[in-house]
DNA sequence: TAAAAAGCTTACGTTGACGTAAACGTAACA
DNA sequence: TGTTACGTTTACGTCAACGTAAGCTTTTTA
């Protein structure tokens, strides 16, 4: 049954790599991500407020799995890139099971066009911001010389 | 006096090419502006609210020169790329006439070097976000075909 | 076994980046 | 000559993404 969902979720969600997987750990509290990605519990707490993130219970206790721990991360990576935390939402939420229709895979396809638009756009932007950096540093250092 | 201080202000500013400047406004409206960078009037008026600009003015309304312009693209390109108004400011300050000296230059040396490590950091993002996003693709659509 | 560390919920506060409305002046156009 | 378009200032509102504090439970450590 819905094979495709399986297959789609795992290409953009992907699981830890089995190279990486020897000494990784089956679960994780809620201090030891937010050390990993130096961030804060409570911004871990936020995304779940917001429904980016389901953590496990024991008890009243989240327990993290490494599944858990990649959708951290690509959440971080796409704030680094400034996608809006509802914008992540909105994508993982088309793989929820059972919402995998054709239509949903239609706006995915859409949504997956949309953010590589995007992120050329920022490609573009970094590799002149980069150009400019460099002439900047340059002139900086030439500076120096000359007033040294 | 202070050869260098034009010098690194225009390679981090750069004015308009004379290849645009044929037919390049020797100013412009903040309308004008508005909706060549498809934003707000109050947006532009914003950033100068926290120094982001300066423009001429005219009795009471503002007067855009080309430089002005040029600095509004910058902004907004660092916008783009997730860097805070507030930090874009700083740079910024840094050429300020008068202020130029060694101690500014290293400081603006050492700002460029972490902008460096910041849009490295969002290239592998993006690089990465982009591989994602095509096998994402790719397993859309061969879910859609499978599905048909 | 006391106290520090880590966890939890609830809830109000803050910051950045504007939105929006009011209230007004000026200039061009029907 | 009115009304439409564009400009201005002042000021309060909003929204996302958390920060921060209170008050409590559970686990770990000295």
């Amino acid at each position: 049954m819905r094979p495709y969902t399986q297959s789609v979720k795992e290409t953009f969600m992907p699981e830890p790599l089995t190279k990486e997987s020897a000494q990784m750990p089956l679960e994780y509290s809620i201090s030891q991500l937010a050390k990993e990605f130096d961030i804060t519990t409570r911004s871990i707490r936020h995304y779940e407020d917001i429904g980016l993130l389901a953590p496990a219970r024991r008890g009243q206790t989240r327990v993290y799995s490494p599944a858990d721990r990649t959708r951290l991360k690509l959440i971080l990576r796409g704030k680094r890139l400034g996608i809006s935390l509802e914008d992540s939402r909105e994508i993982i939420d088309m793989y929820e099971p059972g919402k995998t229709n054709l239509d949903q895979l239609k706006k995915l396809i859409d949504a997956i066009q949309q953010q590589r638009t995007k992120l050329n756009q920022q490609l573009d932007d970094i590799t002149k911001l980069l150009k400019d950096l460099n002439k900047a540093e340059t002139d900086c250092v030439e500076a120096l010389k000359d007033n040294h």
